[in-house]
DNA sequence: TTGTAGGCGTTATCAT
DNA sequence: ATGATAACGCCTACAA
């Protein structure tokens, strides 16, 4: 059996109040007595019964962290992140994915989120309604990478990262871009499309409709972007600018030279590539950490809604406008 | 306050105890009352509380999974796969990122590990010694992806892995294969080195040394590769792999018409590049199934090794022999 | 088959 | 500042 309270209160000659006191609110516990209390406890290996503890304060000392795919580089990083803040103060992280199944989304959030002190929440693509209806956990749920339901939230600035991205295509001449979306539903699309619609360029966007935010979607939509005549190629993530590439290569369009293409997310593969793939770098370490803190702090009435700063990172897949629009052979 | 079991009970018109029964132990119960139960528990909601189950039961409903970077493709796979076969067994995983450091790792089992119902380690670089040391903790630990210390583990067979792609290889007409290995200290890439001693055919193997198993570790073992006249090379993964792709390119040496390469795990980003990659796929997704399987898994005395078969996937990276050996230009 | 009662390890309350 | 005592929610002898 392991080492419990009451042994180290037996061995430090001290009531099992006190030595719980003098562990987890020391200035109740005059300094002599505590300090031996904590030598004891040390000496003894003693570790509190998180389950104990659990029953009688309601706090768990978990967090739970619900994804859509952990295997998706974007939210493993935010994972990574999260767990490491998570540690530091003093929580451990309880991860599930989903599977990109909202009904199962649902369920763990239910089901994981009720033991936890709090859930972080990356759900891009649930309605609002379904947020309010798995927000009344019990718990404090916070939404990483979107807004809704009148949560706390942090997200990126999908806009302003849109805006970034068109800007520097402008600055090298381009006049003509086409921007292959993700997926229906999408919140951070519909931010991005809102960042497209805002725009106050001289560029003309041209619409190439939702794709699948992975590899197939890519090269679906860069045979639409040839069609149209477009000079850049602007997609949802990164994943799909590799699929761009891919097709465009096989197409016999040279990138940068024919063609100038734009990725979303910064994903490690981003600079594995060649070309190396200019992107909208998202601060997911920032985002994980940032989630993690504003769950923990101390709510102090409204509701916070976050939003980090993103930053293009510039590569070898843009380069000025040709001349003529490109032309597959 | 969350719907209690004494509520449900309450509800029904019967003792806490029979409630308890109905839900946890349904044979001990008359079956109308125990439908009666399970109805009304379902009706209100209920959720048996963890942390007070825990504390009679001794059992968490926990898993711990450690791994050294989250972020790495290969323990995030593993990690979506156990987190999938943890749930249907009734279990939450909690995740411990030990960010590539020994001394944090065994931190993160002593004091996760002793809250949790089993350890799962991803520990590929710790000593025999360490191990044993830290599996000491009250609660079964099972190796992922190695062995060592007498403790019960399931990995994948190395040396076939080997074996199958330098026979590619040799089919292909290659005779001088170049084995950039991986970190010192890795069991993993100590099994494979078995393997290419072991090899039976007439192929001469030229060992590049140790690298760091990351894109920069591929590149600097390119030019070791292209200093032996190796015609072929065999990386200890696929990260590395891609560093060869790029350096062999930058070198203007032609893959695969005037060099082959083979990487080792088969991430998602094998087939994202150009050329794609050839490369030994590893089953990670059974891997973390059967980790959780055998960890939960009452223990029928002897400590169990699984070893899984491993596949080559032939990819565009791989092609004959050059006639002659390659020459940088 | 069902109910009663005790206790798991910790913290909180209330005396002192 | 300290100690005795009562919870927290559940399970499980044991008794009926």
């Amino acid at each position: 059996m392991a080492v419990t309270l009451r042994d180290v209160a037996r061995a430090a000659g001290v009531s099992a109040a006190t030595a719980s006191r003098a562990l987890s609110a020391p200035h109740l516990v005059a300094p002599e007595r505590r300090e031996l209390v904590r030598r004891v406890a040390r000496d003894l290996g003693y570790q509190p019964n998180r389950a104990a503890r659990e029953l009688i304060t309601g706090r768990s000392g978990h967090l739970c962290l619900v994804v859509p795919d952990l295997e998706n580089p974007f939210f493993s990083a935010v994972a990574k992140a999260v767990q490491a803040r998570a540690r530091t103060a003093g929580h451990a992280v309880v991860v599930a994915d989903a599977e990109e199944d909202p009904v199962l989304e649902a369920e763990l959030v239910a089901q994981l989120g009720a033991q936890a002190d709090g859930v972080l929440l990356c759900s891009p693509r649930m309605s609002a309604d379904d947020l309010a209806q798995v927000a009344s956990v019990g718990r404090p749920v916070l939404l990483v990478n979107r807004e809704g339901a009148g949560l706390p939230s942090v997200a990126v600035d999908n806009r302003d990262g849109v805006r970034q991205a068109v800007r520097h295509l402008h600055a090298l001449g381009h006049r003509r871009v086409a921007y292959a979306g993700g997926p229906v539903g999408s919140w951070s699309d519909a931010r991005r499309r809102d960042g497209l619609a805002a725009l106050d360029l001289d560029v003309e966007v041209l619409d190439l409709g939702a794709h699948a935010p992975v590899f197939a979607g890519g090269v679906a939509a860069a045979d639409l972007a040839l069609a149209t005549g477009a000079t850049a190629v602007l997609t949802h993530n990164d994943l799909m600018a590799l699929g761009v590439l891919d097709r465009m290569r096989t197409r016999g369009v040279r990138v940068p030279d024919d063609v100038s293409v734009v990725g979303f997310d910064d994903a490690p593969v981003a600079t594995l590539v060649t070309p190396s793939l200019t992107t909208v770098a998202m601060p997911l370490a920032r985002l994980g950490r940032t989630a993690v803190d504003l769950l923990l702090s101390p709510g102090d009435g409204d509701v916070p809604h976050v939003v980090l700063p993103v930053e293009l990172a510039v590569r070898a897949s843009t380069a000025p406008a040709p001349s003529h629009p490109p032309e597959p052979r």
